[in-house]
RNA sequence: GGCGGGAUAGCUCAGUGGCAGAGCAACCGGCUCAUACCCGGUAUGUCUGGGGUUCAAAUCCCCAUCCCGCCA
């Protein structure tokens, strides 16, 4: 089985923030997901680096776009691997290979009659990379950024959107590419309004991929960027990869990048006789203050202080389990702190530490041999069934809840047996079995948290590679483990 | 303005016709292996307001108010 996972390429024109880092940590947790279900994954992420406003950017830089590109794409790479992003592929748009793929798809669609020459007269916002339609009033501006926009004329290449009208809007009624459900009507109600052909070039633009026509005009971006679902797999230069990995599974995206993804990539797809995504997920936002975040409502919220100050790993896990996949959610420090201490303070490294501690106390740190209390067992194995589900349908947070019904049942399963006040032979049996609902726990949580529960299989004296697959969900032990060095993992906060 | 979604405990929210729920916060108790942790228990409601259907409505229908999303 493969897994195809995407997040959206993200624009050089800023440096990684909380919504960037958001879509990846998403998709790095569901790519380790499903590597740990032991499917052939393929996780791709990358930037976007052409258009108008990175020319501008580098200009007022006083330096090449090359330059500017090259600096802003490596300070996201150097970012995902802080935070651990096992991406199977970063991809630039002004890599060669991509660059090709793009000039191929254009000259496909062109000799098809997909694409076809016209005239384009509008508003362009250079801000957003997008036409914007604004009433004729003396200062038109942007409805998105509020920025003023360049009114323009220009003989472009369009392509014929308004003939996907009808198959768009069976897709989207009949598949599930549309997630979460809310969506569905929203896009729906869209297109019925009726589509329009879109210009896919631009005149006047330097920075972007050249058309493979006799006069020459720049790609528009935004077709551009989303080629490269197709070129990250090797889309018309490596058949093999891409016919192992076409079509993706999941699609993750922003709420704001819908439209792209839903009405003009699915069309593209639909002109080029390719098989449609199967599900294309738009999250939410988070918000700080109750106001969406901006450089200018100075709210903005830095993935590096709260990595510096609580560690990767509970940043990785806030993101996921506080809100809602699709939902907005409220990002403050006291949310963080409070989700950080009564979950992984409390339950999990208190959990890990006194089961350790009676380990080593009654032990020697040396985990006796004895059979496993049933209970424990079927609770694993039942809480990992809905937790698989959950993450299927990307339900992060109802995952981690799933996880916890086996972290809380370990809790008072400690309390009722209370092993402490028994001798080290009737206390045997609860160590083994917490020992080995432990592990499990650290089977579960590795897509959220890996340093975490590869950090703390150490100290349960377990191999990597025991923690690896779910499979290993079932797996008892026999003969003698040592347990590792303790040390605690989460510190309390204030 | 049009279309859609929503309003339920202090907070975040679940609950599609049958005794109003969960988590967090609060309070009380237990435990003492553990990171002042963990375990158990208690309390908490004009289910936005009004009308209707029904043996029975948070749930279905109508009206009103407020909030949110989308309308290139």
């Amino acid at each position: 089985m493969k897994f195809y996972i995407t997040t959206p390429l993200y624009y050089v024109n800023a440096e990684p923030h909380i919504g960037h880092t958001y879509t990846t940590v998403a998709a790095d947790c569901l790519a380790r997901f499903y590597r740990m279900k032991d499917y052939d994954v393929f996780f791709l992420t990358g930037t976007d680096e052409h258009g108008q406003k990175i020319y501008e950017t580098a200009e007022k830089e006083g330096i090449s776009p090359v330059e500017l590109t090259d600096r802003v794409s490596s300070i996201f790479k150097e970012m995902w691997k802080k935070i651990n992003i096992s991406y199977d592929r970063f991809i630039r748009t002004t890599e060669k290979e991509h660059e090709e793929v793009v000039k191929k798809v254009f000259k496909k669609l062109l000799d098809k009659g997909e694409l076809y020459k016209g005239e384009y007269k509008g508003f362009y916002c250079v801000h957003c990379e997008s036409y914007v339609n604004v009433e004729e009033a003396k200062n038109p501006v942007c409805p998105d950024c509020n920025r003023p926009v360049k009114e323009i004329s220009e003989p472009s290449y369009f392509f014929k959107l308004s003939l996907y009208q009808k198959q768009l809007e069976e897709l989207i009624e009949k598949s599930d590419i549309v997630k979460p459900d809310f969506r569905k009507n929203e896009i729906l109600n869209f297109i019925k309004k009726g589509l329009i052909d879109i210009s896919v070039t631009r005149k006047n633009v330097v920075w972007g991929i050249e058309s493979p026509t006799e006069e020459k005009y720049t790609i528009y971006v935004w077709f551009d960027a989303l080629l490269n679902y197709l070129s990250g797999i090797g889309y018309l230069y490596d058949d093999q990869t891409f016919q192992k990995y076409w079509p993706p599974d999941v699609q993750l995206i922003g709420k704001d990048i819908m439209r792209f993804h839903y009405i003009v990539w699915p069309a593209i797809i639909f002109a080029l006789n390719l098989p449609q995504p199967k599900k294309i997920f738009a999250h939410g936002w988070w918000i700080s203050g109750k106001e969406k975040i901006s450089k200018s409502k100075g709210n903005i919220i830095s993935p590096e202080y709260y990595i510096k100050e609580y560690g990767v790993d509970p940043f990785r896990f806030f993101l996921l389990r506080e809100v809602p996949f699709g939902l907005d959610g409220e990002f403050s420090e006291e949310n963080f702190k409070k989700r950080y201490n009564s979950d992984l303070v409390n339950d999990f490294g208190n959990l890990l530490n006194r089961s350790l501690n009676l380990i080593e106390k009654k032990w020697n740190g040396f985990l006796p041999e004895d059979e496993i209390d049933e209970s424990i067992i079927n609770l694993s194995e039942e809480v990992y069934k809905k937790y698989s589900e959950k993450m299927e349908n990307l339900s992060f947070s109802e995952g981690i809840e799933e996880i916890w019904k086996l972290m809380i049942y370990l809790n008072k399963y400690l309390d009722e047996k209370a092993p402490w006040r028994e001798d080290n032979e009737n206390a045997k049996k609860t160590m083994v079995s917490v020992f080995y609902g432990i592990r499990n726990l650290l089977i579960l949580l590795r897509p959220f948290i890996p340093e975490t529960c590869e950090k703390m299989a150490e100290m349960l004296g377990l191999e990597r590679k025991e923690i690896d697959k779910f499979e290993n969900l079932k797996v008892k032990y026999t003969g003698r483990i040592k347990i590792g060095k303790r040390e605690i993992i989460f510190y309390r906060k204030k």
